[in-house]
DNA sequence: CTGTTAGCGCTTTCAG
DNA sequence: CTGAAAGCGCTAACAG
């Protein structure tokens, strides 16, 4: 179908060593240049990845395993990380894992047998075994925002100081009763309920068990949890929400049964993403910073890839969240 | 690095043909099957996709080209794309465009040259050039929710109908002073402006010119074109919203400027995305089938893939938008 | 059922 | 700067 090295050999009378050099930006005499870029436009050519692919071993290509694509944080993390990799002269394979580790098994393998030259995961959990297939066949990975075990290249945020700081806004803001939603099977939601505890125990307050919320990662959690809360005998007067999406179900929850924020609870939440602005009212929250996040990854693993660094001991790269204050928290 | 066919036949004794039978599901001596299963495992063997998509000419991968990742509703989109490709056995190759058309033609050649069975796209906008190359490569293309010109399949949705539609629901609630605000340069914000003005045509109202507010498919543009209709000497009393950044857009504004819906203006969007459910009041909106869409792009590509139906005439699918009511609109 | 052989389209020595 | 030849890892005849 497609036209072949073979066809332009036949189109100029030149070799086959000759034109790849050419391909691959090497000078040739002006006269064969002509030539050369005249037959590549008549026969539409277009090298073929794949069998460059099997004889230089690089592919140029980067995988990118997201737990869930229509997730706007992934969404807007794979924004970055694909304009990094373009720039850098790399293509992006994105894989969705649709939240199932099994997806995300075999997701690691398609990209594998598909010769990546590295992979960037945001993981669907915290088991690493998925990821032993990468191992052996020496392909360098990166971890984003979820760690797993310190075996890989990690970039995430302070999970922890962070929502030490926004629980210590809400403690300075005049709050005692502060309950903490979180998602209970990820690493940054473990962080992130860690970060609350450093709080309330630094403050001296008590930690009551009825105030801490865990489930899934869900908006459905988010809603749910929040109403739970309410019809608590003594009900928190402030809430910590632990990401996006329980940011959306505890809103969600609010608007439905009339409460109002912060007159009668006061919030705060992670990540800034574009809900945050169109929600009434405006959600203070730590943002994580996206964009920094997206490079660093492409760069490291890059950096990895070009040096081939054998076994660099895996680096930890914790970026800072910033505090973005709305107009969700009462003071006391 | 990563072990080869040759290495199974060095550690099994057995010929490379009856590996490759075997690797691709055919039939070997119950006890060859023992001894290659174990070599497999012991080597960490995995087939390299690129040496046998060289050869077979198919790779089980469909490209799938959108004009932004971070949006949700290409998110959405990839989701149910994803998860039919995966049932039937085809992995996924997602390229961002960034909104950005050179980028876009850029991905399109990428993808070709990947050597991937089929293209998806989800386009930029309205120029169909970008996609000359696949069709000199014999690489069959479907399109998503925005049609080009005819060339090729696509799946959308009944986008004037359903306009129309949306219009004639705020007619029906006494509405007159109806403003539109709608993407210019793409296909969907072309045909749902001429639903909006089916819709006052026949219900012979007056189309004012101040009323229909054209610019980019922005959630910063739906909001300047809500705050310049309000601005009127003679605001509209409702408005038609044509996408879903618009949707957003149009309700920032009215947050900020505390103008409440719908006493004092009556909305109508498109797209029923999670944003819908969170934002106070819910607003009534016609929405896509987005699972659907995704499900038939997935299938009408592989159709004609595994058919190789040569040069079948570009069909059209069109779906229908469903009503979904809400809370955002005041009967008159 | 198994083995031998040729070749997919490209890059890469190594000579010239 | 150019060319001839070998080979990346796999599949696909064809024989046996």
């Amino acid at each position: 179908m497609s036209a072949t090295i073979r066809d332009i050999k036949a189109a100029t009378g030149l070799s086959l060593a000759t034109i790849s050099k050419f391909l691959n930006g090497g000078n040739v005499l002006p006269e064969n240049r002509v030539k050369l870029e005249a037959a590549i436009k008549e026969l539409h050519y277009e090298v073929n990845e794949l069998a460059r692919g099997l004889v230089t071993n690089r592919t140029r290509t980067i995988g990118v395993v997201v737990y869930a694509v229509e997730n706007t944080f992934t969404g807007t993390l794979l924004k970055y990380v694909g304009e990094s990799l373009r720039r850098r002269g790399y293509g992006m394979l994105i894989c969705d894992s649709g939240n199932d580790e099994e997806v995300e098994a075999r997701n690691i393998k398609f990209l594998i047998n598909k010769k990546v030259d590295g992979i960037i995961v945001i993981p669907v959990s915290g088991r690493a075994n998925f990821l032993e297939p990468a191992k052996n066949a020496g392909i360098p990975v990166v971890l984003m925002d979820r760690n797993i075990n310190g075996e890989f290249d990690c970039i995430k945020t302070n999970n922890r100081t962070a929502s030490k700081r926004a629980v210590e806004v809400l403690i300075d803001a005049g709050h005692t009763a502060i309950a903490c939603i979180g998602s209970e099977s990820e690493y940054t939601g473990k962080e992130r309920l860690l970060g609350y505890k450093d709080a309330m125990e630094a403050a001296g307050l008590a930690i009551r068990p009825e105030y801490i919320k865990r489930g899934t990662h869900s908006i459905e959690f988010g809603s749910t949890a929040m109403q739970e809360l309410l019809e608590l005998p003594e009900p928190p007067t402030a809430v910590f929400m632990t990401n996006y999406e329980i940011n959306l179900g505890s809103v969600i929850t609010l608007h439905r049964l009339g409460i109002s924020c912060p007159e009668e609870i006061s919030l705060i939440g992670f990540d800034d993403l574009i809900l945050s602005h169109i929600i009434e009212p405006k959600i203070s929250v730590m943002a994580q910073p996206m964009k920094e996040m997206g490079e660093r990854a492409a760069e490291t693993l890059l950096k990895h890839i070009e040096d081939s660094d054998g076994e660099a001991a895996p680096e930890e790269m914790i970026l800072s969240a910033k505090y973005i204050e709305g107009e969700s928290i009462r003071k006391i």
